[in-house]
DNA sequence: TATGAATGAGCATTCATTCAT
DNA sequence: TATGAATGAATGCTCATTCAT
């Protein structure tokens, strides 16, 4: 199940979601999914949640507006082990070690992947041709979040755990083995992947390859 | 410029290119690549190739038969250098390094996409909403060309150049750093990027990673 | 004035039929019966009708459709008299005579035709082109109530007032001539025409060549 | 097989129908009988004929005029035995009875339908859309052959063979159960349908009718 | 004479969006 | 707030016809 299943489920009174934006939302979720965005119709989307076409309307000013609404909280969460908090907490424990590092990194993003495979599908397909999309991405992801890593990773070469290339050569580096890792996992993952080696895989050759 | 470009230019009277259906190809590529194949529309197209609307559906009977026939023949070459004759060339040349490999991949690919950026841009986009599109890519890609490349890296573990994982592991790190090289030098590689100095480290770190 | 146009000058508030559906309807058939099916346009029809061409398309998913819409409820009145009460009416009035009765089915065949002539020329122009109305046709008028009429026939030749012919050949030669005399009426029956002389000439004409 | 089958395969050389000619008017009658004219295009024709789709603008300058060049032949033929000749050879042998005639009118007449069913087909289905083809009809069917008929059935009248009704009447009661056993022939004539005994049927209905 | 590429108006149908109820 | 009928512009595609070769 994904995270966004989960939040619908909750059927909050007094919340900002009545039954029916939740319909919409799902609704919409796996028809842009499954066809993009462009190809998906609201007349579709209205069918599938169970409301009138005009009812998408009424929350959501036009049908990018929706895409928008859909995509927008996932950007946000995107980041979210790179907070002020987190990163103090790395810091603080002196002790941590770069792989300890990589190791909660690699798992506490799969996991995030996989909570929120369908949005980020949309988010990806989506990006090249929505420049609102693209400002949310650059203002939400690429900003703070990245400065937040290249000091990390500043900190574990100042104690020597990894090779003194420049910050974000080295995030390039990891997140592209993680990222395969990742995304292999999803496209051929269902049988003769044996997934918990291929993470230690990664993860070693990631270590090995940064090693001063 | 891109592949497509140079072999449109070529005017072929007997040839089987028209001077329309160039015109057409090169208005289709450039309009998917810009807002997606489905938010692309057929009459876009024909103005933008300077030709009657009717005219593309008597080359292209529909208006998928056309993005196939753009995303075609870029998928056939996506896997030449793995075709026999190189990879004997690779087998042959016994005193080759796994290293000499790697530069020779990763410079050959690297121009590969910069000459077809375009119709790859598309390809990766409509992939996952057209399953001839799909068939394609498996049976041109995914069949043979990988058994190739899985021979290639046996032969260099065996000669103990490499670690012995298994070969579609040691395939995909390898893919992935590279691809991820390639991605960021098209996303960011403007300003501020060592395009020289960033293919070597990248070289460096799989080097390393998959040392032995 | 046809029957459809009495239909729909009710102007029923909670009934099915909308304005907007009427006005589609009226229009569809003046087209239809003027430049037959295909040769008429969806874009004509909305124009005629003042509505916009998407609002046809609402109530009825393809041109086709709006065919079967006004075609098929003249498909079962045309059976009419020969279903189970009128049936038992004749056979039950054993007094009734073969003339008696087919008078009475000339004059209300006759009014049937007058009240539904657009959209039985609509009806015999379009059976040869759509399957559908051909399944139609032999669902609601080929089947049952063909043989009513046999054994109506069977019952006035066991009486002795008809010769003893197979039953078929007795409707054929019968709604031959009828068939004859409305189509002649239809089509010069403007000057010159006495239309009171010429039914009664037929029926004579069917009485003497069918008396035993 | 039908007439103009025979008429296209005498290859005739100097004749006025070349090769590629004789195929258009094949596969136009072909389709236009299938599918109705307006539904036909002239690039189906040009296809199932082997030409390309210009050569039959070069015969016909617009896709009626190929239909009326199919449609008139047929025409000019369907009153074939009212012309002077074969009126004088009937009203010369005065030993002839109406009942001879009534026969040879019907053989004659089935053999016709027979022979020229495709175009017959056609040209009833299109009459009441193109002014053209009506004012052909009228032209070469209604008036002079009317007239002839019409003495015909004078001679007879005047003979005491037949009823003294106007003789447009006669004509139309004949001609009414001569079309309806040719039509139901066709219609159902595969099974359970003995047509010798059913034309003899249809004449002995007409000859008691018709009898003084 | 025959071709078939080219045309652009026209086709049935779908679309996102509006608005009276 | 929610509806769903209505819209008309836009869609992919077909058409009869033209014309340079």
């Amino acid at each position: 199940m994904e995270d966004w299943e989960e939040i619908f489920q909750t059927t909050d009174k007094d919340g900002q979601w009545t039954d029916k934006q939740k319909r919409i939302i799902k609704a919409a979720i796996e028809t842009f999914a499954e066809k993009g965005f462009s190809a998906s119709s609201t007349n579709e989307i209205a069918k599938k949640a169970g409301v009138a076409e005009g009812t998408i309307f009424r929350h959501y000013k036009t049908k990018k507006d929706l895409l928008i609404a859909i995509v927008a909280p996932v950007m946000s969460k995107l980041i979210a082990p790179f907070v002020i908090r987190d990163l103090n907490k790395v810091l603080d424990k002196k002790h941590d070690t770069f792989e300890a590092f990589l190791r909660a990194m690699v798992h506490n993003r799969k996991l995030f992947v996989e909570r929120n495979l369908s949005i980020l599908k949309i988010l990806i397909q989506e990006i090249p041709f929505h420049p609102e999309l693209k400002a949310l991405f650059e203002q939400h992801v690429a900003k703070e979040p990245l400065e937040k890593v290249k000091n990390i990773i500043l900190y574990f070469q100042e104690k020597g755990e990894i090779v003194p290339l420049p910050p974000y050569t080295v995030l390039r580096l990891a997140f592209s083995a993680v990222a395969g890792y990742i995304v292999t996992a999803h496209l051929f993952g269902t049988n003769t992947w044996d997934d918990e080696k291929e993470m230690e895989r990664t993860i070693q050759f990631i270590l090995k390859g940064l090693k001063p």
